[in-house]
DNA sequence: ATCGATCAGAGGTAT
DNA sequence: ACCTCTGATCGATGC
């Protein structure tokens, strides 16, 4: 990973670097609807992870987590509106939460309308010493009245048995974006408050135990082989994630197995494992797997390490063998991207080979599985693999024409790949990593910086900075955007926290490996090599803001192509979030990356994005320093291409710069601008 | 920065 | 009650 970073020169952004050795000139984009070079069908989307989308199901309102972009008169269920920062809300000063007094508690708890409350607060507050009891509960009916209220705008308490029972693409996607979403709320809640020493809040645990007594789950009844909405290659964070949907029940345990009846016995048989290196698991090849059985592991009070037994998870594992019954398999393993976080990707059906026992390393017998997976699904695991070896040498990579493409203007190379033809690289375009021509208006009312010496931190409540995001940082750890915001209020040159203040996101440029490709019918296009987490930041629109008079002659031209223009009409997207906050900028911004750009010039159209725009403002004393940061919608798993919904032009000239479009969703308008 | 020890947890099975 | 390839945190090392 670190070899393929060059030596910084992130210091040094306001180089303009030229990218001359692209010598074949060719059109970026497919140039004109009528254009009969490009095929007209939809079918064949690049990859195998197209995006969900389409009809939500009965009983499922789509809701919008991170808002709708633009328009706010496009939103179509105005009665579902839930803002955060209402009465209940979770934008109460720390301070008041804080005033521990027991009438507040109860009151706290009789406000959210719920008698029974989750089993996980009663505990809490059991278990925890008597000084502490307030704090918990206020905690907990804090985060329970955000839960319901993002609940109830959704239109949605649980879903109906048969949604319960099985699921489908569109459900998935809903249960996992739902669930990543208030794991990030509860998390920037938590942050936000006086941390309690030596106690961990899991809001992992705590979020996956809601939606589980909520039923807001599916495929609940255990089943051999492929889950209902669940592709092989999907990428996950969080254990509960694959419980949530049914793809491995266990919230820990790595063998996840069922009954099966054959004539009077009930065999165990193993469904699904998790493989994630916490036993001596071999994971050098990409089709085999070498799993170890469990039990007699390390750690556990009063507990030896033993040999294991062949019951549970063991013997159903070994029931399998003879059985030969499919068994799916979830790899994990550390994300390059968090040190501290794991990703776990469903790498498709295995059958069992094998069973022996040897020794561990401890000295105990450990029983090994030999897992082998089946031809003729998708490469998953496989990619991962590959892409390792690109990073440690970068030739290895099939149809490389540039290992980067911003020639060390950002901290991460880019790298310019065309594996499907023999087009050299796109138009020539001079790379460039942020605006130029920034900052046209004045603000309304002075602001000041913030004068945080060792970065923002959450909770801070005399930091400028996030008193104007509301009270809260809007980013979790990692660079994580908690919700789509009408604005974001970043630090910026006039405040005196250090570059890598938390509260800097957008401007600390990539943090992960992308590359530009050629594809199939699009063009050039975006992805990355590296997974990311839903709500990342992945890059801004670099370009030249363009001054009124030169937006003027946009339309005239034929040669707009590599636009980003803020004030199109844009459709919501179904992501969990609070509905009112949506885009708001405060003066026109329409960028021209066509001369002057960075690898988002190359982010083609979908109806159905996986990329969603996000407008900053950087405190900048007097100055308006606005710029439009890209998000990830949900997880995206490396090499699946990076979109975003290019907007609708409202104006006449509209149908003069229509163009096909190619983007494969069910939900496609048919054409884009 | 990376490692290990630590521990409260969750859904689930087994009794 | 018992089980477990979690995940965050805290301290101690590594370079």
């Amino acid at each position: 990973m670190e070899n393929s970073t060059p030596v910084s020169g992130s210091l040094d952004k306001s180089r303009v670097l030229d990218v001359r050795p692209l010598r074949c000139l060719l059109p970026v984009f497919p140039s004109a609807p009528n254009s009969s070079s490009f095929p007209n069908t939809h079918d064949g989307a690049p990859f195998g992870f197209a995006p969900p989308s389409g009809p939500f199901p009965p009983g499922v309102a789509p809701f919008y987590p991170f808002g709708s972009p633009g328009n706010p008169a496009a939103v179509p269920n105005q009665n579902a509106h839930f803002t955060f920062t209402n009465p209940i809300s979770t934008a109460v000063p720390i301070t008041t939460i804080r005033t521990p007094s027991t009438q507040h508690a109860a009151e706290a708890n009789g406000d959210t309308s719920k008698p029974k409350r989750p089993k996980s607060s009663i505990k809490s507050l059991k278990k925890t010493k008597a000084g502490r009891h307030i704090d918990i509960a206020l905690a907990d009916a804090d985060i329970e009245s955000v839960v319901e209220n993002v609940l109830a705008s959704s239109n949605l308490t649980t879903f109906d048995m048969v949604q319960q029972a099985n699921g489908d693409k569109e459900l998935v996607a809903y249960i996992l974006m739902m669930y990543d979403f208030l794991r990030r709320k509860v998390t920037q809640i938590e942050e936000s408050k006086e941390a309690i020493p030596g106690v961990t809040r899991r809001p992992d645990l705590r979020v996956g135990n809601i939606l589980m007594n909520k039923k807001i789950r599916t495929n609940m009844r255990r089943r051999i082989g492929a889950v209902a909405g669940v592709e092989v290659g999907d990428i996950f964070f969080f254990r509960m994630e694959l419980c949530l949907i049914g793809l491995h029940a266990p919230c820990m345990a790595g063998i996840d197995y069922m009954s099966l009846k054959i004539s009077q016995d009930d065999d165990p048989i193993a469904v699904s494992i998790v493989s994630s290196g916490g036993y001596e698991d071999n994971m050098e090849d990409g089709d085999v797997l070498i799993y170890s059985g469990q039990g007699g592991n390390y750690y556990r009070k009063g507990k030896e390490i033993s040999d294991q037994k062949l019951e549970r998870g063991n013997l159903a594992l070994e029931k399998s063998l003879h059985r030969g019954n499919e068994v799916r398999v979830i790899r994990g393993f550390k994300d390059v991207a968090y040190t501290t976080g794991k990703v776990y990707v469903y790498d498709g059906l295995y059958k069992i080979q094998e069973s022996w026992v040897e020794k561990g390393k401890s000295g105990c017998n450990i029983f090994k599985y030999k897992l082998v997976r089946l031809p003729g699904q998708p490469e998953a695991f496989m990619i991962w693999k590959l892409i390792k070896q690109w990073k440690e040498a970068i030739n290895a990579r099939v149809g490389l024409i540039l290992p980067d493409l911003s020639l060390g203007a950002e901290n991460l190379p880019v790298s310019l790949v065309n594996d499907v033809d023999d087009e050299k690289g796109p138009a020539y375009f001079t790379y460039f990593p942020t605006l130029k021509n920034s900052k046209p208006g004045n603000p309304m009312e002075p602001s000041t910086g913030c004068i945080c010496m060792n970065g923002c931190r959450p909770g801070d409540p005399n930091c400028p900075c996030i008193k104007k995001n509301g009270g809260y940082l809007p980013y979790n750890p990692n660079a994580v955007l908690v919700n789509q915001k009408s604005l974001i209020y970043e630090c910026g040159p006039s405040c005196q926290c250090p570059p890598n203040c938390r509260n800097r996101v957008s401007q600390g440029g990539l943090r992960v490996r992308l590359e530009v490709f050629k594809t199939k019918d699009k063009g050039w296009g975006l992805r990355s090599w590296d997974p990311i987490r839903a709500g990342a930041f992945i890059c801004e629109y670099a370009g030249e803001v363009l001054a009124d008079y030169e937006v003027e002659k946009l339309g005239s031209e034929n040669d707009d192509d590599c636009i980003f223009d803020a004030t199109r009409i844009y459709q919501i997207l179904e992501m969990p979030g609070d509905s009112n906050e949506t885009p708001k900028i405060p003066h026109p911004l329409i960028i021209s990356a066509k001369g002057i750009g960075n690898v988002a010039r190359f982010m083609n159209h979908s109806c159905s994005p996986n990329v969603f725009w996000q407008p900053i403002l950087r405190e900048n004393k007097n100055e308006l320093d606005l710029h439009i940061a890209f998000h990830a919608v949900r997880h995206i798993p490396p090499m699946t291409e990076l979109t975003y919904d290019y907007g609708i032009v409202p104006h006449d000239k509209a149908d003069l710069r229509k163009k096909k479009c190619l983007c494969g969703s069910i939900k496609c308008r048919g054409y884009f601008h």
